[in-house]
DNA sequence: GCAAAAGTGTTGCCACTACACCCATGG
DNA sequence: CCATGGGTGTAGTGGCAACACTTTTGC
C-alpha cells in the first residue's frame, strides 16, 4: 500500500527571523555559518524539518538551541521556494519570525554559535536569500505591530513609556510626537502603571508600565480593536 | 560530496482555495476527491511538488488543470505542518489562495475534475485540515481586500458600483452605505467611469466602471495609500 | 545652575457616519 | 402606473495631528 509512491520528496528547512530591541535600534540575531556551503558567511538560524516534528515545532527547537528561550513570540512568515535558492540541492525554507526581549537571551549559547547581534538596517550581506527573508519579516513586524499588541513582546516586562515609543518608532521608521503617543497607548486601556520610577543614568525618572493580557482581553471581547498607527 | 545527507525529505503537497464572486456570494471552487485517501470527499484543489519545480509554479499548475486560467491573482498563504495532517505519509501543505473572475473558468474542466463551486459559509465538510485552510484564506481575503485593490480580480473587466459594493460586502461580511461607499471609492481615484449602462434584467441601467492600474500607480506614487473599510 | 529627559492640554481640521428622497425603466 | 433598483448631498461628530512649556534630577 504505497500510495503517493510516484512524487517527489523535498528538504525542507526552517530558517528563524530573530528581532531584539535595546537602546532605541530593531536587532537582528544571525549567526557566521559553520557549514558547506557558504561557510563562515551570515547568515539566519536554520536547521532542517524532521519527519516526525511539526515546523512549528522545529522552529522552536532551532530557536532554544541559539536563545535558550522557550514559550516565545514565534509565528510562522513564508515559504520561500526558488528551485536554485540553494545551491547543493533543492531545498524549501519555512521562515519562522520570533520577537524577544534582548536581555533574556543565552550569552553562552550565541558564543558557542558565534552569532550575534546586528542593527537592523545595518546588517552584513546574507547567504542565500535571507536578505529577502529579513526584509519580509520587517514587513510582517510593521503589520503585526500596527494591529496586534507584539511590540511588548520586545521589551522587558516592565518598561517606560520613552522606551515604548523609541520601540515603536524603530518598527515602524518613524517618529512620533510623545504627547500623542500617550494618548493613543492611553486610550487603548492596556497598560497598567506602576509606581515605580526607572532612572536611567538619567535625570527624571520614567514610570515604568505593564502590559496586561487581561485588560486586552477585556478590550477584544468589548470589540474595541487594537491599533497603533506609525 | 553528499552534503545534506543524514537530513529527511518531505513530501510537499500545494493545496489552492480558489475564491470566485457570482450573485451576491463568494464563492469557493471545490473537487471530489478521486484517490485514496478520503476518496470522493470533497476537497481542495492540489497536488505534489516536484523537485524540479517551484512552488509558486507548481501552484499556477494546478490551478491552470482546473480552471484553465493563467496570469490571475496566486498568492502564498501559508504551509500547514502538523506531523499527522496527512494519514498516509508525513506531508506538509503550501497553501495558495486564488482570485478569479468566475466567468473566465473552463466548465469542460471543471466537469472532468469532479469540481462545483460551493458558497463560502455553505460549504461542505472537507478533508484533512482544508476547512483550516479556507478560513485562513477568508481571513487573509479580508485584509488583502482592505489594503489592496484584489477585489477587481474576482470581478468582470467592466462592472457597476453596486456589483463592486455587494462584492465589498460578501468579503467583509458587512453591509454598507451606498453613498458612503461611492463616495469612499470615487475618493481613491482608480476607476474609470464608463459611458455604458448594464441593464440586469432591471429597471434602471447602472453605469459600468473599469479598474484603472495606471491611476492605482499614480496614487502610489503620490504616497495615497488603498484603504477600503469594512 | 544648567543640561537632559519626562511629563502634560488645547485647538483645528478632516474624514467618516448617518440619513431620505428622486429618477429611470420594464412590466 | 407602479415596483424595482440606481443615483445623489449634507450636517454633525469624533479622532487625529500639530504644537510649547514646566518639572525633576544628576552633574
Amino acid at each position: 500500500m504505497t500510495l503517493y509512491k510516484e512524487y517527489d520528496r523535498l528538504l525542507v528547512a526552517v530558517d528563524c527571523i530573530i528581532f531584539g530591541f535595546h537602546g532605541d535600534k530593531l536587532k537582528l540575531l544571525l549567526i557566521k555559518r559553520d557549514f558547506e556551503p557558504e561557510k563562515g558567511k551570515w547568515s539566519l538560524m536554520g536547521g532542517f524539518a524532521k519527519r516526525e516534528e511539526s515546523l512549528d515545532d522545529a522552529a522552536n527547537r532551532i530557536l532554544t538551541s541559539l536563545t535558550g528561550l522557550k514559550d516565545v513570540f514565534l509565528e510562522q512568515l513564508y515559504c520561500f521556494n526558488s528551485v536554485d535558492r540553494d545551491p547543493v540541492e533543492r531545498t524549501i525554507s519555512v521562515t519562522y519570525y520570533s520577537l524577544i526581549n534582548i536581555e533574556d537571551h543565552d550569552e553562552e549559547l550565541i558564543k558557542q554559535n558565534d552569532a550575534s547581534w546586528f542593527d537592523l538596517g545595518d546588517t552584513p550581506n546574507l547567504i542565500f536569500d535571507h536578505n529577502e527573508m529579513v526584509e519580509r519579516a520587517h514587513q510582517r513586524l510593521k503589520y503585526k505591530a500596527e494591529h496586534y499588541p507584539v511590540g511588548f513582546e520586545l521589551l522587558p516586562p516592565k518598561f517606560t513609556m520613552p522606551e515604548l515609543q523609541s520601540l515603536y518608532e524603530a518598527i515602524f521608521e518613524t517618529e512620533m510626537d510623545k504627547r500623542n503617543f500617550i494618548k493613543r497607548i492611553g486610550s487603548l486601556d492596556i497598560l497598567v502603571k506602576l509606581d515605580e520610577k526607572k532612572r536611567t543614568s538619567g535625570k527624571k525618572g520614567a514610570f515604568l508600565y505593564q502590559f496586561d493580557p487581561e485588560k486586552y482581553q477585556q478590550q477584544l471581547k468589548t470589540g474595541n480593536k487594537f491599533q497603533v498607527k506609525p
